[in-house]
DNA sequence: AAATTTTTCGCAAGCGCTTGCAAACTTGTT
DNA sequence: AACAAGTTTGCAAGCGCTTGCGAAAAATTT
């Protein structure tokens, strides 16, 4: 068994409390004793007992990643920034895939309550506006929202401007002289995708362009959702010339569709997606898409989180990033 | 401030040890008392603290997952069937990306020895083969290996079989009449690699085929990698009639390069892939790749460690999982 | 050289829980 | 009714660390 902070203060001839304040590097103690006791430490490679550290403390350094479905687009990468900055803070990350299961989510948010974690972060999904929000926030945990929005109740957040997003890929098809845009999208009832709704509108406005009903496919987000919806939108009246999808999965399933329809891409029907994972870039054609900052979305989540703990300020509440167009060639002239 | 043990003894007029006992569902309480304090549990909702727990139990019931890299392909679909088995055990998965950096990965190999988690699982990358293992092992920290292998020691193995998958594929493509398939394949050093190797010149032999070293290109596991490998291949004097890609990022690159240079897959060039990663499904062609039991991988690695904790028996110190392949368009006659 | 300030260090309590052991209480047996 | 055997409960120590406070030692002042 490992060595205890007894056993490097019996080995220094020194009290506990010096070692202790030696190896935080507190003040009150003389620098020769420090340095004999780092020294000490050094050559017996003591780690201290985190547990025990944490109990006495009462922090655990330790975060909680609530996520409804790791595989979700774009994910590995945003966590991948916030495990990073995580780290350099002194945090670990763990790991809490709720599949969407009420029961999981209720567990993995007392974490927050049972003095598992100091803190949590909720990525993605619907569990943000659920009620559950509310059980939570009793207990004044600390929670941060990443790329999802709480009803009712004001949560720090970290997201990315879906609006926008679905303003720039409007407009890039406008300004391609298309006048037919097709949407298709996930269920109106997730925040993302009503903003992304909303964008859209507001490009079709810009541009006097009249808002159709027809043109706009609410399906699951899904490959077969994408693939169906070409053939559900191809039985109006008068056809779309191009299509926004907001979700890398519809937009495979949709081209996939409209090639197997005999149609070619831009040709016939200029498509954007949404996010850029690596699946849009390597389908053929590339797809031009709407891309988030993912990096930022996990450092600025962490960033929050971690202040949140410290009672520092944070600046803005809401912390709405900037999309970005990357024009590749499913969208060309 | 939460409550805590003392504070239900106090209001159900027990000693904190009944308290404990009850919650812990242990013997040695009556039954209308251990009714009545779960009663005053369940009204109060409390919640007990896991650090003192821990500190008590000398256990964290947090297990490290090390990986190199999280965005590996296919590594989601493996931590979050991983995550599902650590859970139900009542276990959580702390994320520890090294990207690769050594002293990120001592860092969290230390975390077992600092008593932060109960194991650590080291999933793909070469860190296992590293002499950093040897430390590890010093302090008989517990561990379990995952899509890698550690030489020298001896630790609990899960992984693919990729001698097999190697085999599988090659066999597929002799078995179309092929008899000149290139390999595509990342650094020879990393051993999953070299027994795919393994795999195709064992397959070769079965057919009597000849070994031609110039069929065989090492290069990074890139996109870029696999574009410049079919350039590479064809300068040589007899091309090849089909490839086996042994990754899926060098697959989409390499049929990139191949469509790029105006041919036909699988017409004039039939390929075989690597990994059941949606990317691999989605390019045009769909590849026909050797698929891995990914959730298999993850179940089994969580499995494994938690007996180990537990100082349960595993049945097979090194398990071999079958990978299976999946025919689909660019290999089709 | 004495008195004062400052620095260095150890004592002990406490973080919230578990658990061995002994005390108190049941129950059943003769 | 008395005692053995078993059950239920509480006491107290301990897990490994931190930290406020007072004592001892060193540095500074007069």
């Amino acid at each position: 068994m490992p060595l205890t902070l007894k056993d490097i203060a019996k080995i220094a001839g020194v009290a506990e409390s010096t070692v202790s304040r030696a190896i935080n590097n507190k003040p009150g103690v003389g620098a020769q004793t420090r340095e004999k006791i780092m020294e000490i430490v050094r050559e017996h490679n003591y780690q201290p007992n985190q547990l025990a550290q944490g109990l006495a403390k009462q922090e655990t350094h330790l975060l909680a990643l609530i996520v409804a479905d790791l595989t979700g687009p774009g994910y590995t990468e945003i966590i991948k920034s916030m495990e990073k900055t995580a780290n350099r803070a002194g945090y670990q990350l763990i790991i809490c895939n709720t599949d969407n299961n009420l029961a999981k989510e209720k567990t993995y948010l007392n974490l927050v309550g049972q003095h598992r974690v100091d803190g949590a972060i909720i990525l993605g999904g619907t569990l943000a506006n659920n009620n559950i929000m509310k059980l939570a926030l009793n207990q004044d945990d600390l929670l941060v929202l990443v790329n999802c929005m709480a009803e009712e109740v004001l949560i720090p957040t970290v997201l990315v401007d879906n609006a926008r997003g679905g303003y720039l890929a409007t407009v890039h098809l406008l300004e391609q002289g298309l006048e037919k845009i097709a949407l298709v999208m996930g269920p109106a009832n997730d925040f993302l995708e009503s903003e992304k709704l909303n964008g859209y509108q507001q490009a079709l406005a810009d541009y006097n362009i009249p808002f159709r009903e027809q043109l706009i496919i609410k399906t699951e987000l899904s490959r077969e959702g994408g693939y169906n919806a070409f053939f559900r939108i191809m039985k109006i009246d008068d056809l779309p010339d191009g299509f926004f999808v907001t979700n890398d999965l519809l937009a495979i399933g949709l081209t996939e569709a409209i090639k197997m329809g005999g149609y070619l891409i831009p040709g016939d029907f200029a498509v954007v997606g949404y996010g850029d994972s690596i699946i849009t870039a390597v389908i053929n054609p590339a797809l031009t898409v709407v891309a988030e900052p993912l990096q930022q979305l996990g450092r600025l989540a962490a960033e929050y989180i971690i202040k949140l703990i410290n009672d520092q300020a944070i600046e803005e509440v809401i912390r709405v990033l900037e999309p970005e167009l990357m024009i590749r060639e499913s969208s060309s002239p």
